[in-house]
DNA sequence: TAGATATATTATTATATAGTAATGTGATAC
DNA sequence: GTATCACATTACTATATAATAATATATCTA
């Protein structure tokens, strides 16, 4: 193993971070900027505790920074490296999508190859029968 | 946004393959190579059942590959990616912490200071006391 | 075919956590 | 001071899932 069992924990539980939707949604509405906690609420339509415990989450995982400005309380990215990661498993699944779809295709022409020889094989079988 | 909600979905159920210890140590016991059920066990420590239902949660989220030989099972990696995404992860965290004890060292230093300033206006203000 | 071995599945328990309503807390305006 | 607003916290419920024991299934051997 490269990991150590530490490392591998930490590792864990970065993904475990990013592995919720409500989170993620929340982490995008930061993307364009810093934003308070009412803003949020508006821009991913969750609730108001529920933004605020992800909130916390993130704020503990050292993605997003938290600075209190008057009565409302803004919270901004501080790892946009979390993005890039967003980026290159979205680029994955894109790619397994391409060849999935390429693989259907070729199966296709398969069959279709197969069907035909099927259907010369049978014709011959039918010639040979009538023979 | 620049993810979609669908798109946003698939990210977080990939991160939540990738969330639990378990799972990962199972695929870097995969890393050296194809191995069976048995072995994964024996490296990993895990239990039989338990092994089973994640190599099916990693064979079904397509990051590993299923091939029954013989009376054995050997499950092998089909998405080398997901080490990229580790050790993106892990260097990352190594980075972070070497920021943190820079920043700490900043902090003893300039405490020193603080307390070397602080120690002159004192004896600054006992030299008027006495003056 | 019976028995042994490897893996999968099921049933169960324990734990974690997302969502939410209610309440607490702290800053601002009046 | 107190009323209000923004946010945090708490208490609770519902759900998901990790781990494990027991059982099922499938492959090989004698």
């Amino acid at each position: 193993m490269t990991f150590n069992p530490s490392a591998l924990t930490q590792v864990a539980d970065y993904f475990k971070v990013l592995s919720e939707l409500s989170r993620l949604q929340v982490l995008c509405s930061l993307k364009s900027g810093s934003k308070n906690v009412t803003e949020i609420m508006e821009e991913t339509g969750l609730g108001q505790a529920n933004v605020s415990k992800h909130l916390k989450i993130l704020a503990q995982s050292g993605i997003v920074s938290r600075t209190p400005q008057g009565v409302s309380v803004y919270y901004e990215i501080v790892e946009p490296f979390i993005f890039d990661l967003c980026e290159l498993v979205s680029d994955r699944l894109s790619i397994r999508l391409q060849e999935q779809s390429q693989q259907l295709k070729q199966l296709e022409g398969l069959r279709r190859n197969e069907t035909i020889k099927a259907s010369q094989k049978n014709s011959k079988v039918k010639a040979k029968s009538y023979a």
